[in-house]
DNA sequence: AATCGTTGCAACCGCAGTGTG
DNA sequence: GCACACTGCGGTTGCAACGAT
């Protein structure tokens, strides 16, 4: 059974991000690719968890990424498919090339939820006034109370028509995989070891001041300290 | 101008699934 | 088969920016 090193002591940093730190990151997973996360912060030379670079990189860092900006698709996509499979949002973001799961989840929790919920609530009131009205005298769903139309669902696109762009089943439909997952997947663990144990790509690296570093070693031993 | 409430986003936390010795 | 480590996911929180009063 291997040790695990106590890397993350009382040392690490939370919050938010530096642009230094995002440099940081930003170069090392470049270069190296993310092998381990949980070791990656030391060799990077960021006092942050494993978990925070991968947060950082996959949300925020990574190629393509996109920020805001959704659009009217997008959000049809997002109200399609979270109606389809619920809190997938890894899923449906692999839906949206660019677009992290945090983000496709934002989105959601704060537009598309209560809009979602809004319209329910009209399609309700409309059922029941058209108990007591003719069809044709009922009330436009887009008639919300403080819902702008710019920022609306379409009035076309209906929980019925949500469903017809893809197959209907969601498994079994392709998904969109981002470009960098297989440019990464090019540097292994076992090439990086090879590099860190030459001597040169040690003093490429940036050592932050909690690890101390004696002499080069591989992967293994660094794991086993 | 000051205060308060709301919104949008970044980041953290806890848990589950999977891999490994 | 078990225990542990690692990764990824979804829920939640914290906070800055913005708008309304």
């Amino acid at each position: 059974m291997k040790k695990t090193l106590t890397l993350e002591k009382n040392t690490i940093k939370k919050g938010a991000w530096s642009k230094e730190e995002d440099d940081k990151l930003r170069a090392y997973i470049q270069r190296y690719g993310h092998w381990n996360w949980r070791l990656l912060p030391k060799f990077a030379g960021l006092s942050r968890s494993g978990k925070s670079c991968r947060l950082r990189w996959m949300n925020y860092l990574r190629p393509n990424i996109k920020h805001g900006n959704f659009t009217k698709e997008d959000d049809e996509i997002i109200v399609r498919l979270h109606k389809q499979i619920g809190n997938k949002w890894t899923a449906i973001a692999a839906h949206m090339p660019g677009r992290s799961d945090n983000d496709v989840k934002n989105r959601w929790n704060s537009h598309l939820k209560k809009r979602v919920q809004d319209d329910q609530t009209h399609v309700l009131e409309n059922i029941n006034h058209d108990e007591t009205t003719k069809p044709d005298e009922a009330p436009s769903c887009s008639s919300g109370t403080d819902s702008s139309s710019d920022d609306h669902i379409p009035s076309d696109v209906t929980p019925q028509n949500y469903d017809y762009e893809l197959s209907g089943d969601f498994w079994t439909d392709p998904f969109l995989l981002d470009i960098y997952t297989s440019s990464v997947e090019n540097t292994t663990p076992w090439g990086l070891v090879h590099n860190f144990g030459s001597q040169s790509s040690w003093d490429d690296m940036t050592m932050s001041e909690d690890l101390s570093w004696s002499a080069p070693g591989s992967y293994f031993e660094y794991n086993n300290y």
